[in-house]
DNA sequence: TATGAATGAGTTTTCATTCAT
DNA sequence: GATGAATGAAAACTCATTCAT
């Protein structure tokens, strides 16, 4: 018998995943039909339905992938040891991920869904959860390191940074203004915020 | 003749629309049947498509209608006199708006279709675009007058602003730590972006 | 009480026949709606329905009626005096009739349509029944009065100038190719038919 | 894999194609819904629709199966060394095709469609086009040949030919006197013109 | 293990017909 | 007599899921 070995198996779970997500990417969840992952993945549809029960696990499943990589990047951006520079980067990654065709529409599907998805709306709540931690905690390594002013609201920082830049993800395939020369210029707008925040800036109310 | 009466006819209109979101809502457009939204709105299928020509120009109509509050907004931001006051007025009131218990639901569908649908998509970048611009046009109203510094890139910062805010609201629902108070620490951190800008920041630097 | 009136009755029977067949030459039969009808007629779909009891009542009253034409073509045919002459005309104001556009469309509707609905078909084979006897009467009148050899098979001499028309009105729409000049030389070679007849011809066999 | 084997393909296709003819006899193109067919031809819908990809398909599928005999008889026709037996054959042949049940009236449900249906059109318009040109290259080469006067206009006569058969094959079906008996004499006068066409006629005249 | 043919309920949309006014 | 709003039973087509092989 082929094929009993458990990581085998673990890989054709993966390799479904992502002739999943390609399709997804391409037409959304609900104009893929099992057929094409089916195809894309190069197997049966009976045979996929050996290792999915539905195409609804099928879609969890590429959702939990999907977010993968943004985790990974703010990781790094946790981190890393220049603020500006880490900051900048950690942006300018993000931004150009976002302009993946039909990245975006991946996201916003699996964001839409998660209204309807306690499983998916999980997720996203706990990727949130971490990646504002995350940011959070390396602002408050960097505060402590004396590279932020004392002051400031890490948490709060943290929470508009992370919130700038799913907008601007989120806009950037949305606008047509928003080239390269303008999230720039975005991203300069951001980071007077963090050189504001450096120096004097302490959470100030009306 | 017994409706021919136009307000009647306006009326029905809206109660169609309020049906479907409260269908959409609950189960996404895509497993929201026409069916579902006449049976919702007491009507049958064939006197629903004499008030709209298709499914889709119901979604239409429900996404025009769940992106007017956020539009009218912005307008009465654009008007505002007093920079920060103006500001922390629109974002707190949008931010309100974002935990209507549905909102963001809807929003967040209207958004992944709009990658399928090209009439929700042209809507949405001009929904985007008209608003940018409006808050944009109100910063440099500000600089004229002495209330913003001069170098500021009224463009950049708009773009900023916004996408903060739209961020924000996507994850106020999404987050249970995004209270009403950490809400207020986080616009806290953002006007200290604006009264930053209105000192001395100019946008480029690195 | 307005409309008792049984001429006037029978007058808007004319006015929502003629309608009809206006929307037939334009839809055909199928993507005719009876709101089209009642449209283009000027009055409501109950009213409608007070003078015909469904649909295909209209449609085989607009079929009753579109043959029409063609059997006063022929009726006067039957009595031209000068057999040639006389054909000429016919042939060409048939075929002329038959470049009405949709009207051939019509006849192959209601031709179609006579294979299943038996009072259509009776219509059908007493119109051509009718008319080939009138070709042929006038042809033997031709005969008797020495224009016409007098072995010519008249019977079926009509019998193939009918269908030759026919079969011409038929192919004029659908051929490119039979313009106003392959018409008149078709025609001419009909004409031979007639001039052979017209000296010698005599029903031959193998 | 149950049905792999193309020959199995071909033969539900043709199955399908046998239970659509019968079902549009019956009922007509527009009656006769996707469902009659798949329950005639023993199969479901979803399987039907993966042997044709809509019901326009099959009924193209349909069309162009009827018509398939008569051009073939075209054919041998056009290759027929002796003028009068070969017409004489192929009037005969037509007109009793013409007789088969339900023929004509596919071949009517058909033109009439044609009239809405661009693929169908251009199908009728091809076989036409194709079947006047055999008749009217056969009749040069027998004019070459010198078994027909030189100056006989053979593209006229061809269509003269073509538009009577059509004609007579449309009527037998719908006139009870067009029997056996009429029919050889209506082809007799037709042979009266070719004999004529053989001799002296010349196109033009009046 | 692997296949893909087969199913049938479900989708959006249309329209002849009726009936309260 | 006259209206047209209202109905609901179709129609064509799709596709997640199953199961005989």
């Amino acid at each position: 018998m082929r094929r009993a070995n458990p990581d085998l198996q673990q890989q054709r779970v993966e390799e479904i995943v992502a002739a999943a997500t390609a399709c997804f990417l391409e037409k959304g969840f609900h104009k893929t039909s099992v057929q094409d992952i089916a195809q894309r993945a190069g197997l049966s549809m009976g045979l996929l339905y050996r290792y999915f029960p539905s195409k609804d696990a099928i879609i969890e499943a590429a959702a939990t992938t999907a977010g993968r990589e943004a985790r990974e990047l703010i990781d790094r951006f946790a981190q890393a040891t220049e603020l500006r520079r880490g900051f900048r980067q950690l942006a300018q990654e993000l931004l150009t991920a976002a302009t993946i065709p039909g990245y975006q529409a991946l996201l916003a599907e699996v964001h839409a869904e998660s209204f309807r998805n306690p499983s998916l709306r999980r997720m996203e709540q706990q990727d949130l959860a971490t990646m504002r931690l995350a940011v959070s905690d390396a602002l408050r390594q960097h505060q402590q390191a004396g590279r932020l002013a004392a002051g400031v609201d890490t948490l709060a920082l943290a929470t508009v940074i992370f919130a700038t830049i799913e907008g601007l993800c989120a806009h950037v395939e949305l606008d047509p203004a928003l080239d390269v020369a303008m999230r720039q210029r975005a991203i300069d707008v951001l980071l007077g915020l963090l050189d504001a925040a450096q120096t004097t800036m302490s959470g100030r109310s009306e």
